[in-house]
RNA sequence: GGGCGAGUGGCUUAGUCCGGAUAGAGCGUUAGCCUCCUAAGCUAAUGGUCGGGGGUUCAAAUCCCCCCUCGCCCGCCA
């Protein structure tokens, strides 16, 4: 592993101001990290900015600790300017050809990290596939950092949209179209059977009485809802698979009413000084924390309502894990918080929760009921045919199961780029035009830099690494490669994946420049070699960005 | 009405948490670059009152206050 750059310079600053806080910036085109404490010293000092970084500088040249590692000091204006040295360049170099760069030792603690959780009534769709882009990226990248990790996918499976897909089954005409996916089948009964409510209100009481009965246990019933939400997610399997999203479990919300953890839940949630008792309706008064609105648990009817099961499920996860991470839809923050607020004040551990903002169409919000959504299913197959089309353009000496495969690649590349270089509290409206670009700020973009470096080793044959750079470019090159297992550990312990992305983007960037202006195969001996040897660096550097990602690194396109 | 999030060139956006050097990119438009390692590429040019107004500071896209616009939420739905 590099060695610490940063905390070797706090140190060293720390002992020569007496400060103890000090900030490091981005030192931009003047020093790869810069410091500004001698602004603030000005006023305490009562000297010029300037003169202090020439003093601090000054002292700073003697330290040992710097000197070391080779980092260059030198004030410039106000600013005083670090510099990393070849030893620091050489090392970086050389942790990047390894494989698995960028992963961390393995950690004990035990996190759960939910994602997607659609309820199985209609296809996904290209909203929730923010969320399982989102939670598969950090999901990796927690694994790249070195956690045990369980992913999991909550199944709402006893929801009134459920009980209401259940009545159109037993109610309305229905046969599945030739080839139809399942998802999409339940998706038209789903929209069909909202049409009848629509027209006949009386329908409620009937889809009341499934929610009953399925609350209750009866076994027919039970198997209906059961068989509904099986089908749908066999559909969910095949778009999850096509956009390289696993799950460890799926957890079933019925379940926690069949093993009694929701009646045990609503036990304890009773005694709270927060409840609120009007009959049988269950509800708890959180104004105390901000909460405007009451939070109810279980209907006047006696029955649970989805906040009460989720409660049991996350007391679940308390139990059973270190950490608990939820990604969740815009819509889903107030009750999110709520969540979080009442698991507080019954002893357990909160869950953290990812907000995403939603995605739209540009005639308005997403609707499953509605029928008005892009499915996931479609996305990716429009993106596949042009990315097929391009292939063919580019490549047409290549065979076409081989064409075929590097279009799915570039395919997905391109839809989980899209998604996840988007900051996750920005809301967007889908673009057809922009998911099917395979240009500069794109996934592709990055895989064909990766496939360039790819062609450019499987060329050179064997050679010597060589660790000493020297060009500019060249260490250019590498001080970006350096910072790889420094955007993993941001990218968990802030929760945003958003960061890898950009960073991929910004590396292949830098090699794209490097490979025009400095030949690799073309050069001789020693500069041959360790411009190969930061090639090397590169691809490796960009292949477990893409993983990471979930964008597979294809060595040729 | 209240809460949360967003507003950065014609369009899409990074940076905002943790204030610092000329606000980074991509698309678009314009002009160059394939007898040379993959042109899904490279080099330039073009284009910015960082929603508006106050304030704090040596320094504000970034912090504080007010306002405007857009999205989401405020159910005995999930």
């Amino acid at each position: 592993m590099v060695f610490d750059t940063t905390a070797i310079i706090k140190k060293a600053l720390t002992e020569c101001t007496g400060t103890a806080d000090i900030q490091l910036t981005d030192g931009g085109e003047h020093a790869d990290l810069a410091s500004t404490v001698a602004f603030g010293l000005a006023k305490q000092r009562k000297q010029a900015p300037v003169k202090i970084a020439q003093d601090i500088v000054a002292t700073l040249k003697n330290n040992k600790d710097l000197a070391d590692q080779g980092i260059a000091v030198e004030a410039k204006g106000p600013y005083i300017n670090f510099v990393f040295g070849s030893a620091y360049v050489s090392a970086a170099v050389k942790a990047a050809t390894q494989p698995g760069y960028g992963s961390f030792p393995k950690k004990d603690t035990r996190i759960t990290l939910e994602h997607t959780s659609a309820n199985p009534n209609g296809p996904l769709h290209v909203g929730h596939i923010r969320n399982s882009i989102i939670g598969d990226t950090l999901a990796r990248a927690f694994r790249k950092a070195g956690y045990r990790l369980e992913v999991q996918y909550y199944v709402n499976d006893m929801g009134r949209q459920i009980a209401i897909v259940v009545w159109g089954f037993d109610h309305l005409e229905h046969t599945r179209h030739e080839g139809e996916k399942e998802d999409a089948y339940i998706a038209r009964v789903y929209i069909e059977a909202n049409r009848e409510i629509e027209n006949d209100p009386g329908i409620t009481q009937q889809v009341d009485k499934l929610m009953q009965l399925v609350e209750s246990g009866d076994p027919g019933t039970v198997k209906k809802f059961r068989t509904v939400v099986s089908r749908c997610l066999d559909g969910f399997a095949v778009t999850m698979k096509n956009l390289n999203v696993k799950h460890d479990r799926f957890v079933w919300e019925s379940d926690f009413v069949r093993n009694g953890d929701t009646k045990r839940i609503i036990g304890k949630i009773e005694k709270l000084p927060q409840a609120r008792h009007e009959e049988n309706l269950l509800a708890l008064d959180l104004a105390e924390f901000g909460f405007a609105n009451k939070y109810v648990i279980r209907r006047s009817d006696g029955t649970s309502v989805y906040a009460a099961r989720d409660l049991a499920f996350h007391t679940w996860k308390s139990v059973n894990f270190d950490r608990a991470i939820d990604v969740l839809g815009a819509d889903h923050k107030l009750i999110g918080a709520q969540l979080q607020c009442t698991l507080k004040l019954l002893g357990e551990k909160a869950p953290e929760i990812v907000n995403f903002e939603f995605v739209s169409l540009p005639e308005g919000s997403m609707s499953t009921r509605a029928g008005k959504f892009v499915s996931a299913d479609d996305l990716i197959a429009e993106v596949t045919k042009q990315a097929f089309e391009e292939v063919t353009t580019r490549r047409p000496e290549l065979d076409e199961d081989t064409r075929r495969s590097i279009a799915e690649s570039v395919a997905l590349a391109g839809i989980r780029y899209d998604i996840v270089k988007i900051s996750p509290e920005k809301s967007t409206v889908f673009d057809w035009k922009e998911a099917l670009d395979f240009e500069r700020q794109s996934g592709p973009y990055i895989q064909y830099a990766h496939a360039r470096a790819c062609s450019i080793l499987e060329k050179a044959g064997t050679f010597a690494e060589c660790y000493d750079l020297e060009t500019g470019q060249e260490i250019t090159l590498a001080k970006e490669i350096a910072k790889f297992p420094g955007v993993i550990e941001k990218v968990v312990a802030e929760l945003r994946p958003h960061l890898l992305a950009t960073y991929a983007h910004e590396l292949a960037d830098t090699f794209n420049s490097f490979y025009h202006y400095e030949p690799v195969l073309k050069s001789e001996g020693k500069v041959r070699d360790r411009r190969l040897t930061l090639v090397l660096a590169v691809q490796n550097t960009l292949k477990e960005s893409l993983e990471t990602l979930g964008i597979d690194a294809i060595r040729t396109m």
